[in-house]
DNA sequence: GACCAGGCACATC
DNA sequence: GATGTGCATGGT
């Protein structure tokens, strides 16, 4: 069994120097990161980039605006992002509960200590764990690292976890064998997503996949 | 035309 | 508790 802490730290390392650094969260305000963290909910950023940009165009990136526009109406600016009208439900579930127990505001939500976020952001219907992590580190800028489709694929090439390892002991592994420092997460999670669409999608040897094989792409 | 994309909830067994 | 399915657009 490879050292955890050995490989996650090669890994990004490796990828760092490939990739430099991705600038996450592409976004202007922590409320537009949440809007983009559940709209990109097994979609494309490309999409998403859309769907935001009607948002804005019609402004309708705040809180109370969001609350003030009728669902149908935000279901069709959030079409091309796909699945528009369980989204523009969610997030409309998402402004119902800041509103009724933060009276809209995102800083007072934000106050509270993260594992109450993580559990109240949990208990909104249509935000699951990576969801909630995403709103965790990007916007409320907690030490909380994201586990996604390509995070789990990457431990299982590196043969760190197996198959069917969950959400929290992937991230168990990498909180407990890095040190908890938002700036790193922010960057490797991102970093994860990077390599995952770029060179490796169904490379079963890549460099970083597994480290001690070379990529036989790009 | 198949397949995928920065998931999640819900039904059914 | 595990497994299957609906949600939907846009790019390759």
């Amino acid at each position: 069994m490879p050292d955890p802490g050995k490989s996650l730290k090669l890994c990004y390392n490796i990828m760092y120097k490939l990739y430099g650094p991705q600038h996450w969260w592409p976004a202007k305000t922590a409320f537009e990161v949440i809007i983009g963290a559940m709209l990109t909910q097994n979609t494309s950023w490309k999409n998403v980039e859309k769907a935001i940009a009607n948002l804005r165009k019609n402004n309708k990136l705040t809180p109370k605006q969001l609350r003030d526009i009728d669902k149908n109406k935000l279901a069709l600016l959030i079409k091309p992002c796909g699945y528009y009208n369980i989204k523009a439900r969610r997030l409309k579930n998402f402004i119902d509960f800041l509103f009724k127990n933060y009276n809209g505001s995102l800083n007072k939500f934000f106050a509270l200590p993260t594992g109450k976020i993580r559990h109240e952001l949990l208990s909104v219907n249509g935000i699951g764990p990576e969801t909630a992590d995403s709103i965790l580190l990007y916007a409320a800028k907690r030490p909380v690292f994201v586990v996604d489709a390509y995070t789990k694929r990457l431990l299982v090439r590196q043969g760190l976890i197996k198959e069917d390892a969950g959400y929290e002991q992937i991230q168990r592994l990498f909180e407990g064998s890095l040190p908890k420092s938002i700036k790193l997460f922010n960057e490797y999670h991102a970093l994860i997503v990077r390599h995952g669409k770029d060179v490796c999608k169904k490379a079963p040897k890549c460099q970083i996949c597994a480290l001690h094989s070379g990529c036989k792409r790009k």
